[in-house]
DNA sequence: GGATTCTCCTAACCATGTTAGGAACTCCTA
DNA sequence: TAGGAGTTCCTAACATGGTTAGGAGAATCC
């Protein structure tokens, strides 16, 4: 009569468990840099020895690798978010936000930027899986250029480096400030202007 | 008769060592990467023990620092020697060549532009000596933008925004390729458009 | 020639990522 | 409900890498 059980207990325990591990990594590396993130660190916040992080991430690039897809699965939400919010018809207008889209998203949280953007350490390399949701962002991105009619993939090289920039500068240089993001509605309009918008 | 020597060989010597240490950090550094770099790797270059690089360097950041300051020396050089090869009169080259001129030095090395541009280690913060050839270039880009006319501090934080986001995704995307460099003369033609050259 | 300084060494320490092996707990099943 | 399998945590230990302590030998100077 009650046949199998429709909960699996074990894999939801492991489920909340690696959850609360990425919760504690993303709060050490706002508050010491994504690069100074300890395992120890991470695993006093959650109560346990740092060997013991083992049997739930097979080494601590595998936590940076589940840190970089959220990161950029956050992203991806937000941008289709953003999207779907009410995309403008007008293409000088859909060019600015998407460009302000992500660059808010970017600038919001340096340490995840870092993880995004930058080699954190040399022998880290995300995982396909981790990758995919970035490789999303940037279909995404292709998707909405197509219809605006700029098919080529140069057009969104330098969509791309320009917004790019503009995010490292500001993170570079003025964290918290809004020295680079004020110059930001000017490079995208130069950007329409130049695609002729 | 013979008087006081001319040479300090003590110094001499000493300057020797740290140079070729220095070297030996940078063989290193393009080999496995700027933030791979490691004491033993480069001591084993220098035919020494980890230890006695302490003799010539306070430590490894010390090492880091005089590495930034050198390389940012060399950027220095590289656009005063493009600037006194001829810098042309009109303002839409001489954006030209002043981007092209940063970009290629730029993308040359790239564990070089790491450690000018990237946070290669927390702990790691360049020293006031270390740090004033960079703020030497950007006062070099302050005062060409100046003859050029353009004198507000947000008109060469967007220029170096973007040519700095372009020298990061060659790097970063396609390092050794062209993908991005491609859009360079785009980009900074945009810009001077933008700027009414 | 002897005192001083410089340069390198070995030994050791500490932090961090990682592996080995075992104890305790959870959960399933006979 | 007792046993057994799997899970999850622990302690101990190891390797690597930056760093410090202390000393030996060579270079230099008086």
């Amino acid at each position: 009569m009650l046949g199998t059980p429709t909960r699996d207990r074990v894999a939801e325990r492991r489920e909340a468990t690696r959850r609360e591990i990425l919760d504690a990594a993303w709060e050490v590396a706002r508050e010491k840099g994504i690069a100074a993130l300890t395992l120890k660190d991470v695993a006093d916040r959650v109560g346990m020895r740092p060997p013991s992080l083992y049997s739930h991430f097979a080494s601590k690039n595998a936590i940076y690798d589940a840190m970089f897809g959220q990161a950029w699965q956050g992203c991806l939400d937000a941008l289709q978010a953003s999207v779907a919010d009410g995309l403008p018809e007008e293409p000088r207008a859909a060019l600015l936000a998407m460009g302000r889209a992500y660059f808010e998203y970017a600038v919001a949280d340096q340490a995840r930027n870092q993880l995004m953007n930058a080699r954190i350490s040399a022998d880290f390399q995300p995982s396909p899986d981790a990758y995919a949701p970035s490789l999303a962002v940037w279909e995404l991105g292709r998707t909405h250029f197509a219809r605006l009619g700029l098919t080529a993939e140069a057009d969104l090289d330098l969509y791309s480096a320009v917004v790019g920039g503009l995010v490292d500068a500001q993170l570079a240089n003025d964290p918290g400030g809004d020295r680079y993001a004020r110059q930001l509605d000017r490079a995208l309009g130069m950007l329409a202007d130049h695609f002729g918008f």
